[in-house]
DNA sequence: GGGCCGAGCCAC
DNA sequence: AAACGTGGCTCGGCCC
């Protein structure tokens, strides 16, 4: 690939000229910079290259000029008139921009102040003094019609909080954004994508002077430049999502997205819902956290207290020493003669001295009341008695869902933990999860024959391996020794792990541990071999697909990176690990969308709470909750077949 | 006093 | 030298 300086008019050869070349390149020539951000994809030949071409030098096709943006259009509805004549071009047009604005981030804070709704030809904003009409007299849920939205689960949480109103079909540009560029920088923000597709900028300030109105002050505190902005939003929508539908469809990514825009609308459904704790029950623990953690407070203060001031005079320093400080503890085990490289846990197990016995206790009650204590409650909104977290549908790279405020994929598995999330009165819990989800994945993509036949033969599968591995009946497999290793190798193969770390959660050294692996993979050569392969793909190609074609790119270092063998291996070990998570996620995003359609469908009293990777949560009224815990069951054995 | 980052630890 | 994938939460500690 080669392109002209846009000064000197040099010509100058790149290797590689992708849609990832974000550095200016410096002319040789000339020394100015080439600007390699600007690029033009052919519309004919898909062939990438800069604006100093205006055909494209692979097809010659004349160059599609980019878009620019017209003079925004818009109408602030204030009369009759304006309502009749929007509603007649919304009712015109079957794929449109929708926007809102409020003064809150949070659906059950806001105060709804506008609602925008048009494309790049005009843009209609809606105040309280119309929204409510509109949410009565426009069917917001035409099959026919598609929304395009920025964050679409923001929008209609919104919509259906504040109007009852809730969206049929949507394209979310930031997903669709996501979707397109997973594992590389996440830009996707609005201003961000009318920058790269529009080459335009977009200032975002405005906004923040929604967050000081509110209805009775909207009249007088408005703006033409706030409605312009607003309007702004929606105008720019349409242009982008052409072109985000082409780069779709170019990576046969048009499916995923539309699972993915249906899983939005779930999603949001759930975090309406929320999740009911019982905060009594909650509470018990962390009572009964506090005077444990004081009685270990306590017996290390006397252990402690036995040293002289001499040597720990930082102990007694105001305040009271701080056992939370790594920096701390170091100082005090020195103090004891013992010099550690790190206090976390598995280095504390390795101390035989009380003070670190001590210290582990402490951790486990300390973790317990920081993360899951009264921080936690504080969470549960008095609106429901229930906590509402955010789930990002596409929070990690492999397509996982991550979570927060409060996390619901970190609850402890200890039981006091989880009964606390039970249903109210009257209502059951309903909870599913995959059995050993990603190693039937790995199984059924590697087609090991051995593997599968566990899986068919419904034998104890980490006795089957152990008893594969080391060539004895299975009969004869002892669960703490040769089980416990093949458990350890099933569970630490998705991760791509090591001798080293094999050994050490097997308490054997890495050479016993190496020779462990080899008698595995000597068995299990399928696996072998597609893990390797795995590896190579995504160290070789920069990117690796799921069945659904779920992308996730690599950032291949170059060959004279110091760190290249480093960041190579990293790449090869989630390699390994990408395909596997991604099916995973795919088969449960797909069984969410059935569950939740099907639960509409027949009018079930039900409702999906919660997703923790492999597992789907739904609350159900003590008459349905047969008939839902049915459907949960079909829908994802359904998914498995993808 | 807020932003940022690493350490440590919770989950799958 | 590191050598286990994907996240989030809380804390200490450093910087501005």
């Amino acid at each position: 690939m080669g392109y002209k300086c846009y000064n000197c008019d040099e010509y100058v050869d790149v290797p590689d000229f992708t849609e990832s070349v974000s550095e200016a390149t410096i002319c040789p020539n000339c020394n100015s910079d080439l600007h390699l951000e600007i690029y033009y994809r052919c519309t004919n030949c898909s062939y990438y290259y800069c604006n100093s071409f205006s055909n494209c030098p692979y097809c010659q096709k004349p160059r599609e000029e980019r878009v620019k943006l017209q003079e925004i259009n818009y109408t602030q509805v204030t009369t009759k008139g304006d309502y009749g004549a929007a509603l007649a071009f919304i009712s015109e047009h079957e794929i449109l921009g929708l926007d809102t604005e409020g003064n809150s981030l949070d659906p059950f804070e806001n105060e709804l102040l506008l609602v925008q709704i048009g494309d790049e030809t005009h843009v209609y904003v809606f105040d309280y003094h119309w929204y409510r009409r509109l949410a009565k007299e426009l069917f917001w849920m035409d099959s026919w019609r598609l929304w395009l939205l920025q964050n679409a689960k923001y929008d209609y949480k919104v919509l259906k909080q504040s109007l009852g109103v809730v969206l049929l079909n949507v394209f979310d540009t930031f997903l669709a954004e996501r979707i397109l560029t997973c594992g590389k920088e996440r830009r996707n923000s609005l201003k961000e994508l009318t920058e790269k597709y529009l080459q335009t900028e977009m200032d975002k300030t405005i906004r923040e002077a929604f967050y000081t109105m509110t209805i009775e002050t909207f009249d007088q505190k408005v703006t033409s430049e706030m409605l312009e902005y607003s309007a702004r939003d929606v105008q720019v929508l349409p242009l982008i999502y052409r072109r985000q539908k082409w780069e779709l469809q170019n990576n046969e990514l048009t499916q995923l997205a539309d699972l993915e825009f249906d899983v939005c609308k779930v999603v949001a459904e759930m975090e309406l819902r929320g999740i009911y704790v019982n905060v009594w029950a909650w509470r018990e623990i962390i009572v009964s956290c506090e005077l444990q953690k004081k009685q270990v407070v306590d017996e290390i203060s006397e252990l402690l207290g036995g040293k002289s001031k001499a040597t720990l005079t930082f102990v007694f320093e105001e305040p009271a020493i701080n056992l939370n400080s790594t920096k701390v503890l170091k100082q005090i085990f020195s103090s004891f003669g013992i010099t550690v490289s790190s206090t976390g846990d598995a280095e504390l197990a390795k101390i035989s001295h009380p003070l670190a016995e001590l210290l582990r206790k402490y951790r486990k009650y300390e973790k317990q009341l920081s993360s899951f204590g009264e921080s936690f409650l504080a969470m549960i909104r008095h609106e429901t008695s229930r906590v509402h977290p955010s789930f990002q549908q596409i929070g990690a790279d492999t397509g996982r869902f991550s979570c927060n405020k409060p996390n619901l994929q970190q609850i402890p598995v200890n039981e006091a933990y989880r009964k606390c999330f039970c249903a109210p009165q009257g209502r059951k819990i309903i909870a599913c999860d995959y059995s050993q989800q990603e190693l039937r994945i790995l199984a059924s993509l590697s087609g090991d024959p051995k593997f599968i036949k566990f899986y068919e033969d419904g034998v104890d599968l980490h006795t089957a391996t152990a008893s594969m591995m080391f060539n004895i009946p299975m009969e004869q497999v002892e669960k703490d020794k040769h089980r416990k290793i093949a458990k350890t190798i099933n569970f630490g193969l998705a991760y791509g792990q090591g001798a080293k770390n094999l050994g050490e959660t097997i308490g054997v050294d890495e050479q016993e541990a190496t020779r462990m692996i080899d008698k595995y993979f000597a068995q299990f050569t399928y696996i072998r071999d597609w893990l390797e392969q795995a590896a190579v793909n995504a160290q070789r190609n920069g990117y690796l697909k799921t069945l659904l074609n779920r992308k996730r790119f690599y950032e291949i270092p170059e060959k004279w990176d110091r760190d290249y063998r480093r960041i190579m291996s990293s790449i090869g070990r989630k390699g390994k690990n990408t395909p596997i998570q991604g099916i995973g996620v795919d088969m449960i995003k797909m069984a969410l969308v059935k569950i939740h359609q099907r639960l509409q469908e027949q009018k079930l009293d039900a409702f999906l709470i919660n997703v923790v990777h492999d597992e789907i949560v739904v609350e159900a009224s003590e008459r349905d909750a047969v008939k839902v815990g049915k459907i949960v069951k079909e829908a994802m054995e359904e998914a498995l077949s993808l």
